[in-house]
DNA sequence: TATGATATGCTCAAAGAGAGCATAATTAGG
DNA sequence: CCTAATTATGCTCTCTTTGAGCATATCATA
């Protein structure tokens, strides 16, 4: 039994927001994501990918974190007698630097059903009637998946749920309604990506909708000083949902996130907006996290 | 260059929680985690781990998520001319199974500064007052550094956060006070591991504390029946705290996580306690994380 | 039977979150 | 200049969640 060796390499989910549209970096016209090998110059793995990202595509990364680490035999880009181990990074780019050039794909062209900031999408109803058929079609699982179809598309009363972008798009792959599956032409939902980088871009989304939760990392994809609705339309974009402008600066406001800079904008025809810049020493200052456990005292 | 070939190894975190302590299963008396080669054979990361970890420790191990990727070139355990990438996995292991047996060491014995259930360790005096002095030691970062330490143990108001585990680990790495800095033996603040595999059970601790407050993985260290108190008193010994009673058990009742299994038990000497059962189903019922974004209803 | 111990129920106040009304400061169009 | 449209910002009110602790129940044991 060969052991222990492998090809290394390294992909890259870069992430900017231009406009209310998230986008992510691609190559070869949208259909795989930027990816490099391992190499033995790289001191560590993070400095590895920086390096090649900044000279592939000349966008210097902000934020980066480790995403997910793959190595299935059944992927699709292993290369023969060999095995690929593909470490992926999640890498937040700031707006300016990603606005319209090649390579950045809004990332909604992947995952048409994502965004529901102008509502619920309309593919939605064609996803859940072929799930359907699909759940029905294996009679001693059919329950299983009907519940599990329901809970992760937010049909079960719990809502739409937009952290579980990943799950979703695992169902879509197990029901073999996206073409990655290997199930013909007919299962047109999303673009497709080369070998498995939709389903690395999709943990990428999902990494990142959770996250903007409980860490400050929106201002990685903000210019210096921004007003408070653009902030939102940011989080929108990412999160494909729309939230409520009041309650959202009040939760930005207080948690003192962001101050003032002074100046105003007043680019959109309405009362000139504040503009604020973040507070790079919050992620000194604070946890923001918090428990959720019910502490006693002593 | 040499570029794109490595050595890939998997490395397991296995946690139990015995009686009221938190326990790792090592190898080597307790100076390393047990690890193994990733071999072609497996046809995922995660079976390839199962498989040996099953056939080595004879344990059954339940939930099994990946934790993070190592290779950085300054790790201590890189063989000579080649690179080695280490995939981590965090495993939790039913409390029958690791009890008492040998291999599984209590946990706060590698971070006795972690475990806060009687109040605050004195270790900590100690090491806040090294700490203060490495700060002291680089006038130019000497503030900052000073602010990273009582941040990341809890001097600055914000208190005590049991989720930062990896970062104190890391401050004190870097400070030079744990003896895998190779900075002698006067630095013996817990027991060290080889390699960087403290490190890699610092993040094991860390991902499972922030982890049991939004998903209900506790339930994977419990056997069948349980009372309320063993489960708390197991939450408790993970995340080195101690919970308010009531108003724990108000938590996991209104969240349907549990019922009733109908048997008590009187082994505690006071008024017998109701015996419950986790309740399987709620994994396709809920999402159980609930957004923190303020939505809009349209 | 009294005492100590644990289990479990319940209350009350403070903090946080959801929803929406009201007012302010602009621009565009007569 | 006046008015409507548009966006920004402030504030209120209610409902829910959380923090803290008192009170009662049910057992073992002296």
């Amino acid at each position: 039994m060969t052991i222990g060796f492998a090809h290394a390499e390294l992909i890259a989910v870069l992430v900017a927001v231009t406009g209310d549209e998230p986008r992510v970096m691609t190559i070869r016209s949208g259909d795989a994501l930027p990816s490099g090998p391992f190499e033995m110059g790289h001191r560590t793995l993070q400095s590895g990918l920086r390096e090649w990202v900044q000279e592939q595509t000349e966008h210097p990364v902000g934020y980066l974190e480790q995403l997910y680490t793959f190595a299935d035999r059944d992927r699709n880009n292993d290369i023969p007698g060999g095995r690929t181990i593909s470490i992926s990074y999640l890498g937040l780019v700031n707006e300016q630097s990603g606005a319209g050039r090649p390579g950045w794909h809004g990332w909604y062209e992947y995952f048409p059903w994502e965004d529901h900031r102008q509502g619920r999408p309309a593919v939605l109803d064609e996803i859940m009637t072929r799930l359907r058929s699909w759940a029905d079609a294996d009679p001693a699982r059919r329950d299983h998946r009907h519940r599990r179809a329901d809970f992760t598309f937010g049909l079960d009363g719990g809502g739409w749920n937009e952290d579980l972008a990943l799950q979703r798009y695992e169902l879509l792959y197990e029901a073999g309604l996206v073409s990655e599956a290997g199930c013909g032409a007919e299962a047109n939902l999303g673009r497709a990506m080369f070998a498995d980088h939709r389903r690395i871009l999709a943990t990428g989304i999902a990494r990142l909708r959770a996250k903007i939760k409980y860490r400050p990392v929106v201002f990685e994809l903000m210019p210096e000083s921004f007003t408070l609705l653009r902030l939102q339309r940011t989080i929108e974009a990412l999160a494909g949902l729309t939230l409520h402008k009041q309650n959202f600066r009040r939760l930005i406001e207080q948690q003192d996130l962001v101050e003032e800079t002074g100046g105003t904008e007043s680019e959109t025809g309405g009362r000139p907006a504040k503009l604020f810049r973040f507070r790079h020493t919050v992620l000194e200052e604070r946890a923001l996290a918090g428990t959720k456990l019910p502490l006693s005292r002593n």
